[in-house]
DNA sequence: CGTGTGATTGAAATGCTTCAATTATCGTGG
DNA sequence: CCACGATAATTGAAGCATTTCAATCACACG
């Protein structure tokens, strides 16, 4: 979401591409936390902000109800957000990636966890300057503005995903988003390595761990990929994979 | 999210009722359009906004693609929120009641399609003058990060709902938010007047309206609610509703 | 070289989708 | 006010997709 004057395109054609895709920072530099602040701003917040590095992987960084008093951005690795629900199941809302910031309080608390997944480097400002910073100064609020709304576009896409897809397309989903992220895709082997487990995947796609087994079993089988390790994937057609998240789980609509 | 201080509560027990639900915009008050704006601010944008009639169901307000010039604000009926995925199928995301804001622009374009439920009034309010009054007064614009934080919530709420649970439980969980909302629920009758389509409804929480009315019927068999009209339910028995959400379509991890 | 965790596979049961056909409801014009 | 047509809702039945429980395999780490 980008706060600026209209743009002159009617773009029923371009809409694709300004839809969020999962890893689709670059859409506006702006975005990330390098930028995230004036030069000003950034002395400011780099005296009352610290760097925290996790070690571990599956290292707690807050638990959804805890007093929220800081507010969290990636620097390296990778981190889990999710939530449990009533019966203690989990759900995985979003994978937060070097420049993504995340920790905004709700009433005070945070209402999901954040958990590292890989070794990662984060951080740490505290909120409440941080707010105070914000009343001050209106081009930093629109920054976090900005950003709250690239989630808030993101958590959309997970919706069209989660409504719409069958097991299959959602995974392909998946792995195409993490194709067009360097870190994760080595283009020159084609070779992708997946930051979950197929644990916390079933818990990002909504489905159980062994139907992600199965599914990645299905496209190994037909050609699509190639299991090099579990956690290394060998992408041997991106084209076949594309056409599968076109189809159709559901009928038309009237 | 209240961007105030920390509350000093610990929690773990209070966050079913801070997480978000569909409409418990009573949480805070402040969100509401009335008190969006401050007094002084509200007739500067009473004079640049307009109230728009909308007299049928089903008219659009504005669809993915377009430029964004204008951002709306629910003051009467409902408008649904839909996107249309590349195959065509349409995906409800979000419902907007009175006092909801919708239509901030993405990049200079709507992302989404907005549609009246209902007859429906709306107050809009172009974008540009709104963008820069948000400029000069970071209160306003901090209650819109307010209501950005919000939507966000509801939506990551939307992915819990629509990772974790079967159809039936999805239905009754939407039948329990309409039941807190005294536009759409007699609490003296008892009697549920659905805003959807049996068609919407199925778009909204990601299933098939076939399916939807089978959710219904087996619900009725129960003896849990009974269909008054295919639009007006009594609902018999709210606490068996309730333990139907609790239970588990996917077994624990790890 | 065990031991534990994550990954994989099998098989049965269930839930959901889909196509097709029927019935109900609602708005509109007679 | 009623009949009519269009639209929405409902039901049946067959075929898939996904879940679930259980058992086995692979691998890393002490």
């Amino acid at each position: 979401m980008t706060y600026s004057t209209s743009a002159r395109t009617v773009a029923k054609a371009r809409l694709p591409e300004i839809r969020a895709r999962l890893f689709d920072r670059n859409v506006d530099p702006e975005i990330k936390i390098a930028n995230l602040l004036t030069r000003k701003q950034q002395t400011a917040l780099r005296t009352i902000g610290i760097v925290l590095d996790y070690k571990r992987s599956s290292s707690t960084v807050f638990s959804e109800g805890e007093d929220a008093h800081f507010v969290y951005c990636v620097m390296r690795g990778v981190v889990r957000i999710s939530r449990h629900s009533d019966n203690g199941r989990r759900q995985v809302l979003a994978l937060m990636l070097p420049g993504d910031l995340f920790g905004l309080p709700d009433a005070g608390l945070y209402v999901n966890t954040a958990e590292t997944v890989s070794p990662a480097s984060l951080f740490r400002v505290p909120w409440q300057p941080l707010h105070e910073l914000m009343l001050r100064e209106p081009e930093l609020q629109i920054r976090v503005l900005t950003r709250v709304a690239f989630d808030l576009r993101q958590a959309q896409r997970r919706i069209m995903i989660l409504g719409q897809q069958n097991v299959s397309q959602r995974l392909v989903s998946f792995l195409l988003d993490l194709i067009e992220h360097p870190d994760f895709y080595d283009e020159d082997r084609r070779q992708l390595t997946l930051p979950l487990s197929r644990f916390d995947l079933g818990d990002y796609l909504g489905t159980a761990p062994e139907t992600i087994v199965r599914t990645i079993a299905k496209l190994e089988k037909a050609g699509l990929i190639r299991r090099a390790t579990p956690r290394l994937i060998n992408i041997l057609n991106v084209g076949a994979l594309r056409k599968i998240c076109e189809g159709g789980r559901r009928r038309r609509r009237q």
